[in-house]
DNA sequence: ATGGTAGTCGCACTA
């Protein structure tokens, strides 16, 4: 069967509630995992999404900041992980029923971690390289009782390659793309064998991002994006990955210019399992 | 080199 996967940082899902809903409809992934839903878990609109099918929805919420909610037309049920140092809601952990198979899902809201690159003098960059240690700990743990069905998707304020970046060079000193984040966040993918799915089928050297400033004037135009925003999958769902062929990864640019938009656009990956 | 925008909350904070 086919699973097909959205990850999206909305800001605000109570403001783009209608346009998570356009999406849904258009696109009818069987899961999306939404990050910076900046509400309590009351105030999640989670009539509207059930309404489409979505009858299993999982919610970290706070007020006013980040926050994340995982809603799916599969059945799924919570993991109780924890990933925040400091104790934000930026993770939802789930193990998700895909007929007979299963696998465990994990969307992340990873900080972004403030203006200054130096962990001595920034406490918020600090924190971004302790939630990726805590998260580095957490798959250590998981992978030593036996390798798991394991799909990491979310904002992981991070654009790796040189060509997740505008400008490679202009960004080196610019938290997402600074090489201490890159290379913890590299070592963690690699430690554990997980596939960064958006290179699949496509060249280190071809330009992906997922993400564009609110303060540019002219979003394509000048094209300064940044690929923050990931699928990664554990090496047992390697295969699926692939079977879904270069179609089962698409990042959906056109949603960075519908009428107040999302500064992140949604990105699916679909698994052939 | 700087300031540019957006969302939440109620002024300043986060991104």
């Amino acid at each position: 069967m086919k699973v097909k996967i959205t990850t999206w940082n909305i800001n605000s899902v109570r403001l783009r509630q209608g346009m998570v809903c356009d999406f849904l409809e258009q696109h009818q992934p069987d899961i999306l995992a939404l990050q910076e839903i900046k509400c309590q878990n009351e105030q999640f609109p989670a009539k509207g999404f059930e309404a489409l099918g979505y009858k299993y929805i999982e919610i970290a919420g706070q007020k006013a900041y980040h926050g994340a909610a995982t809603i799916s037309k599969l059945p799924m049920e919570r993991l109780p992980t924890s990933f925040c140092p400091l104790d934000h809601a930026r993770h939802v952990s789930t193990r998700v029923i895909a007929g007979s198979e299963d696998f465990e899902l994990h969307n992340f809201y990873i900080p972004a971690g403030g203006d200054v690159a130096d962990p001595k003098i920034n406490d918020k960059f600090q924190h971004k390289l302790d939630f990726l240690a805590v998260m580095n700990d957490y798959f250590t743990e998981r992978f030593s009782h036996g390798d798991a069905q394991q799909v990491l998707v979310g904002d992981f304020n991070i654009a790796p390659g040189e060509h997740d970046v505008w400008s490679h060079k202009q960004l080196l000193k610019v938290i997402s793309h600074t090489p201490m984040e890159v290379e913890i966040l590299e070592k963690l993918r690699a430690c554990h064998d997980f596939v960064d799915t958006a290179r699949l089928f496509r060249d280190d050297d071809e330009k992906l991002y997922s993400w564009w400033s609110y303060r540019a004037k002219d979003v394509f135009a000048s094209n300064r994006g940044r690929r923050l925003d990931h699928i990664w999958v554990s090496q047992a769902l390697k295969a699926p990955a692939e079977k879904a062929g270069r179609e089962g990864f698409e990042i959906h640019t056109d949603w960075r210019v519908k009428e107040k938009p999302s500064d992140h656009v949604p990105v699916t990956q679909i698994l052939d399992i």
